[in-house]
DNA sequence: CTCGCCGATCAATCATAGCA
DNA sequence: GTGCTATGATTGATCGGCGA
């Protein structure tokens, strides 16, 4: 799933190489991690990516171990503990369920892809 | 920052440029879908193959790709006029009928 | 309708490879 | 041996779709 643009920009068509597609144009939202409690004002959108602190994921990595799923309580524990926004612990979460599912695919096949009759 | 960076970097960054071959498909694949430059699951295990990579790595390359296409356009017209005359008749360009191409080898 | 998860992707950054 | 660019990998966070 993804996106599924093909738009071309309307002008600057003289270039017969490369257009502008609208994959191109695609932009993201700035991170709304309101951020809060460290620097500056709160509330404010850093902006910027979070730089998680060793400590930060040495305890996420631990509370993984234990389940790989929170609920909302041990969320909201984990996330005063660390200092952190429930949402970044929730995205931290799914974002490391995700990297073991690669790990374990990536160890299971990338040496012997069985290629009969290359 | 200062500090703290000492992490033990992880080795996971040792990194090796991809072969000529893996590079060549990659390109010719990016440069053949300009307009829409993101292979699916299938398209990336068959660019995989090829190349002699990992879906990973065929996913990482077209996520940098991508990225830094569109952020250097100029820096890339060479290349993109070089595979585009490879490709010469494919769904690249200003293609909205888009033809019915699936040159995929059925075994 | 709201919320969490999944899968894919973005975007910034890290660290190294390659070249002059 | 130094400095810059090219390139692969990592990762916090976003996007769209689904299901509870």
């Amino acid at each position: 799933a993804g996106h599924r643009e093909n738009a071309r920009s309307p002008s600057t068509e003289t270039s017969p190489a490369a257009q502008t597609f609208d994959w191109m144009k695609v932009k993201r939202n700035p991170p709304k991690t309101g951020k809060a409690g460290e620097y500056g004002f709160v509330g404010q959108p850093n902006t910027v990516r979070t730089n998680f602190t060793t400590k930060q994921l040495t305890e996420l990595e631990k509370e993984f171990h234990f389940n790989k799923y929170l609920t909302r309580a041990r969320r909201v524990e984990i996330a005063a503990s660390l200092q952190l926004n429930e949402t970044q612990v929730k995205i931290w979460f799914q974002n490391r369920r995700m990297k073991q599912k690669k790990r374990e695919k990536e160890g299971l096949l990338p040496i012997s892809p069985a290629t009969p009759t290359g | 920052v200062m500090i703290l960076r000492s992490r033990f970097l992880d080795a996971r960054r040792k990194r090796r440029n991809f072969s000529k071959q893996a590079t060549e498909v990659l390109n010719e694949y990016f440069y053949s879908h300009l307009s829409n430059p993101y292979p699916s699951e299938e398209a990336k295990e068959e660019l995989a193959k090829k190349g002699g990579i990992t879906v990973s790595q065929v996913s990482n390359w077209f996520g940098n790709k991508r990225i830094r296409y569109k952020k250097n356009m100029g820096k890339f017209q060479e290349e993109a006029n070089i595979y585009a005359a490879r490709s010469a008749g494919d769904a690249a360009q200003g293609n909205q009928g888009s033809s019915p191409c699936t040159p995929s080898s059925a075994s």
